[in-house]
RNA sequence: UGGGAGGUCGUCUAAUGGUAAGACUGCAGACUCUGGAUCUGCGUAUCGGGGUUCGAGUCCCUGCCUCCCAGCCA
């Protein structure tokens, strides 16, 4: 991560020797979904920081809500960090190891005259807890005795007392500005199967009653977590000063926001359940998962976290910088091939029917140690439609009657006709003629186009599937009235096509990560088989060409 | 409205009283057997008003705007 301010302060915590000039931070999500790319900004600067510090970095589960938390979703989350992290070597904690040592310091609060059972309802507790301008009213059953409290909430654990019927909560002050200090809840009862626990408990813990104690269990000097917990802190800091435990320093930072998408656990798992994206790692979702299958790499998404900034500031970062740093890694490393996604035939009017040669491509024109291939080429082609225009607009260096162009690796060609369907008028077949004196590799004329293609008879069927922003608004959490975020899906996030690829193609495995030159980063799907590949395209290469035609067009 | 946190190019972030900088985006050009990559150049910003100071994005006062909080969610 660059320079922030987060790192400043850690400095001058070393400096002034607080923690023994230790660093130890955490990544503590909850499991109730999947892990999406504002998490990688955490997580980025949490492992990041303790590794330039010497520090440790533990991945916790804070599952303290049964109800929305499964084993799913911890086991998704350890294979996204380790993915992003590119390693699996960091300790894994759980809230819910903890709640022993939480339902003692509970006991430990009562015994202090600081926490007592409440036999409110949650109606009851919302109706006095008054509102942002007034104070709150003391629960009736603010001061019961140690004795009454100690007994009722040991009864709260055993199980006596009917779901929600009664609560514990910290004695604090009613009449605060700051609402989180109005006697909050620290425990409820819950009959529900825990994903780790079971039914061993029907009381749990509420977040803010288990984050700082976790914390400060597991000796992190430097909690952070997103703006929306500052308020928590005086809480935070209230509960260990009254424990007289040790003492974390939390630190708040800003959320990543990202146009185009959304980024809130709940509007994502909306999209899953109305079936508007396949499910959680649908390459159109901004999830960890749904990125690594749609091709982004653990560097790209490393590399655009670093260089984002850290502040306080409550911003909306534009795609375009995640997919600058994600071509940017993928230029470096993918390997090249040839595909055509909208296929239309080119015959070789010239060229000797029957023969086949073979032409050498480079891998990775910025890698040399990538190598080279042998790609067939022969009389029937299948270029791009886009590369073939009966007449041509402005600007248009392509394939159009009476135009040279080269074929890459191969020769230069010059269009003579095309032939058209009589019934619908469509462009069925180019026909070219090749120059044999200027194969890939000789010295000759320059041309102003050069254009892939894929032979006709070796080609392999592959299906690509072209995705596009998800929602048609930078920012889809404005919604008109009435409307929730859904009203700006974009209808065309998804379209797919049967393409041709050269031979090489037939054997990619899911996960691997092409360019397809001209046109884009493509990776293979997970529903990917032998002989048939199904690509996702990951994001397109920078088309110049496109630019200036919408330009033209308004 | 009470409390908390923020406002610097279009966007995200630097500048820690001393020439407002970088990245992305945009625009223009060079180069190119990918209209890719690469290279070069250009543009645009300190929320407003006062004050302190030789000097203010930074300090003080004041006004405005934005975000967060009234779950037995996290």
């Amino acid at each position: 991560m660059n320079d922030n301010f987060v790192r400043d302060l850690i400095l001058a915590d070393n400096a002034s020797g607080r923690y023994g000039g230790r660093v130890h931070t955490r990544f503590p999500p909850e499991p109730n979904g999947y892990l999406h790319v504002g998490h990688a900004k955490s997580i980025m600067l949490n492992f990041g920081l303790a590794g330039e510090f010497e520090g440790i970095c533990n991945l916790r589960f804070d599952d303290t809500n049964p109800t929305k938390e499964e084993a799913e979703y911890v086991e998704s989350i350890v294979e996204d960090v380790s993915w992003l992290a590119g390693h699996a070597d960091f300790p894994t904690f759980y809230a819910s190891d903890y709640f022993q040592q939480l339902y003692d310091w509970a006991v430990d609060l009562i015994r202090k005259g600081k926490a007592y059972v409440c036999d409110l309802s949650g109606d009851q507790v919302r109706e006095t807890r008054g509102t942002l301008t007034e104070p709150g009213k003391n629960s009736p059953y603010r001061d019961r005795s140690v004795e009454e409290n100690l007994d009722l909430f040991a009864r709260m654990k055993a199980g006596e007392f009917s779901d929600g019927s009664r609560t514990l909560r910290a004695k604090v002050d009613m009449a605060s500005p700051n609402l989180n200090m109005r006697d909050p809840v620290m425990y409820r009862i819950l009959r529900a199967e825990h994903h780790r626990t079971g039914d061993a408990w029907c009381i749990y813990p509420m977040y803010d009653w288990a984050h700082g104690q976790s914390d400060s269990i597991e000796g992190i000097t430097h909690s952070i977590c997103t703006l929306e917990f500052e308020d928590h802190r005086p809480l935070y800091d209230w509960f260990l000063d009254q424990l007289g435990v040790f003492h974390p320093q939390q630190i708040e930072f800003d959320r990543l926001n990202l146009t185009y998408t959304v980024m809130s656990k709940r509007k994502l798992l909306q999209l899953v359940q109305q079936g508007v994206v396949e499910s959680w790692d649908d390459p159109r979702m901004p999830t960890i998962s749904g990125m690594r299958r749609r091709g982004y790499s653990p560097q790209g998404l490393r590399n655009f976290a670093r260089n984002l900034g850290v502040s306080k500031t409550n911003g909306i970062t534009e795609l375009e910088k995640l997919e600058y740093y994600i071509r940017e890694d993928l230029n470096r490393t993918a390997l090249r091939v040839m595909v055509v996604l909208r296929p239309l035939k080119l015959v070789l009017t010239n060229y000797p029917e029957g023969q086949v040669e073979t032409v050498e491509a480079v891998n990775n024109p910025e890698d040399a140690s990538a190598g080279t291939r042998s790609v067939p080429f022969s009389r029937e082609l299948w270029i791009e439609q886009d590369d073939f225009r009966e007449t041509p607009p402005k600007g248009y260096h392509r394939l159009y009657p009476g135009n040279e162009v080269r074929l890459r690796y191969g020769y230069i060609i010059k269009c003579h006709d095309a032939v058209k369907d009589p019934q619908t008028g469509e462009i069925t077949e180019v026909h070219c003629t090749f120059d044999p004196e200027t194969r890939s590799g000789q010295q000759t004329r320059k041309v102003k186009s050069t254009i892939h293609w894929v032979s006709a008879e070796t080609a392999v069927p592959v299906e690509a599937r072209l995705y596009d922003k998800l929602f048609t608004v930078e920012n889809p959490n404005e919604a008109p009235e009435g409307r929730d975020f859904t009203a700006y899906l974009n209808p065309d996030s998804l379209e797919t096509v049967q393409g041709k690829a050269e031979p090489s193609l037939a054997n990619a495995r899911p996960g691997d990560r092409y360019q397809f030159e001209r046109l884009g980063y493509f990776c293979a799907d997970k529903s990917t088989s032998a002989g048939r590949p199904v690509f996702n395209r990951t994001v397109g290469l920078r088309d110049t060409w496109a630019k200036l035609q919408s330009q033209l067009s308004g």
